[in-house]
DNA sequence: TCGATTTCTGAAATCGATTTCTCGGAACGT
DNA sequence: ACGTTCCGAGAAATCGATTTCAGAAATCGA
């Protein structure tokens, strides 16, 4: 119950709490007799260090906050994987918040990194233009963007070329033969949706296919914005032949709302999604879809926050990976 | 850059510390003309106050930690908005932290929430019988379990009634004349997997069925685990003609492997699952399933650790909350 | 052998907040 | 009008660690 300090710990060892943070801390050397005793009394009381005013004095800890916009999504808690391991490979813990696609939200856990003194933090902005850093900046903690960028600052970040990925998806679906193209767009504020929405345009115009305003619908990242969104593009009168959907949880909605208008893919209408879909879509039937590396975005995002965190400087350094189109049943007319 | 400190605050209004902290914190009267200059002095200079000093100074904090076993199972996600959303409505942040289903990782979170002296812990032990929370009880930080139980402490848990949902299930397919009934057990170290197969073989039981041992296959709480166990039940010389599987993801992997082997359910074999399906499944065909409040218990959970954050203090509360069998048409023979 | 350097250790300062203690002046009662 | 209470605000102590500083002892060199 009662807090075992380091005082404690110097008084039954008969030292002094320097000579107890030296033997934990520093390299400084200690007599051997010293040494033990205060590793005896560690042991004995079971002290740990109050971690608080340890960073108080040395203005450092060793956790990194990830801030992520919905950690329901697969994406997300796959890419955390990654950031895990990198971050306890170094030693770090990492603490999750899940802003939840709300400015708001995601401001107060900023704020927590700040007050938290967390050594550095990993962010999936809510928004491209609103969601401002400045609170760690101004306090020097590093911050990584990681799958989505912020146009307002000029930070380091991780992520995929949506545009390029979204171009090649859509080109897929024009080589399919597909002539009206619908386009499912998730939140045009993130710099994701921004990015696959102009990438979708991009292999229109570069496979000649006209740009009709009624087939580009948008809607949250979530299950029902990709349902409602092709329930409205089926309910066109002329129907689209081919639908790229830019987020995987939208993908499901989709499919489901083809299922339950009893429109079949490939045969009626040529499918392709964004991001590996969970396992269990690829039971409904293989989806063809745009595969991030979501692993490696964490891992590489954390590698690079990390040698912010110690101190390394060096310019601005924009990660992008590759991103692979996975040609499956969904959208290949035989 | 640099910090702002209290001190720097109460220079540029012109009066002491105390008197800014006073004004921050307390419902100490302050002559209203300082009052505003240290409310104008906090405005100007950006002022945040440090939450190590503060809850150093204190020994309180406003974060409570949630420790959680897989973060990529959506039934633990769907727990989560439940805590966050109980928490912020108090004024509480909540971090995550995965402790992925290894004993190591989870005892080091625990010591992160214990040196961060977070004000409360939600945990769901990786094991029922090794998990020690000694760490948070001896600095008087109140931990709720969710989910899981843990055999070796005394303390206020919040889940289901594993083993009852479990027979209720395996009577289901008993009456809907399955002989030979295959269970897919998790994790037998924790209370949840062990709950479900005592209430299984309770259920076989109460209805007249044999127990085979060859029948009870288990493995990780994954896809590939239910996958394998599926595998190995279906290469019984005689075939199980109903079958259980105790958890989710388990369950995809089931459906996986009867896919794979041509095996049709319901009309091959009638299968039951645990725990809702991430809405994609549904779309694969409508699995029956014991369904848990995921979002009440991390709810009730939550307000029950925040009543001991208070300070309350009541005998140990055990809440099971109740479990429901959907029954759909995976398991229901015409 | 004696002074200079190194090694080890403890006392005290420090990090940034909160809170107790203290004291001067205003308000109050008789 | 005088003594007592109350109120507001600053000085200083405190939370639990790390780190600088300084001094005693030990080691070294000539």
């Amino acid at each position: 119950m009662a807090q075992v300090t380091i005082r404690d710990v110097a008084r039954t060892a008969g030292v002094s709490p320097a000579t107890v943070s030296r033997v934990l801390n520093t390299s400084d050397s200690v007599s051997p007799d010293l040494k033990e005793r205060v590793l005896a009394a560690v042991q004995t009381l079971g002290y740990h260090p109050n971690s608080q005013a340890r960073s108080l004095r040395t203005r450092a800890t060793t956790v990194l906050g990830v801030i992520i916009s919905d950690i329901t999504n697969p994406f997300f808690t796959a890419m955390v994987r990654g950031v895990e391991d990198a971050a306890s490979r170094a030693g770090y813990s990492v603490v999750l918040a899940n802003a939840d696609e709300d400015l708001r939200k995601e401001q107060r856990y900023l704020e927590v990194a700040a007050a938290e003194h967390m050594a550095g933090v990993l962010l999936s902005p809510a928004s491209a233009t609103d969601t401002r850093i400045d609170v760690l900046t101004e306090r020097g903690i590093p911050v990584v963007m990681i799958d989505r960028r912020l146009k307002t600052a000029d930070v380091d970040w991780v992520m995929v070329n949506n545009h390029r990925a979204a171009k090649e998806a859509t080109l897929h679906l024009a080589e399919q033969g597909c002539r009206r193209i619908g386009f499912i767009a998730g939140r045009l504020g993130t710099t994701t949706g921004a990015g696959r929405l102009s990438g979708y345009r991009a292999g229109l115009r570069e496979a000649g296919l006209p740009a009709a305003r009624e087939l580009v619908v948008s809607g949250e990242f979530r299950l029902d914005g990709g349902r409602e969104a092709t329930e409205r593009l089926l309910a066109l009168p002329d129907r689209p032949d081919g639908l790229f959907v830019s987020n995987n949880l939208m993908t499901i909605g989709a499919v489901d709302a083809l299922d339950t208008a009893g429109v079949r893919f490939p045969q009626d209408i040529a499918l392709v999604g964004f991001d590996d879909m969970m396992p269990a879509l690829s039971l409904r039937s293989q989806i063809t879809a745009v595969s991030q590396p979501t692993y490696e975005i964490g891992r590489q995002a954390t590698e690079l926050l990390l040698r912010r965190v110690n101190g390394e400087t060096f310019p601005e350094q924009h990660i992008t990976l590759p991103a692979e189109l996975k040609i499956r049943e969904s959208s290949v007319r035989t």
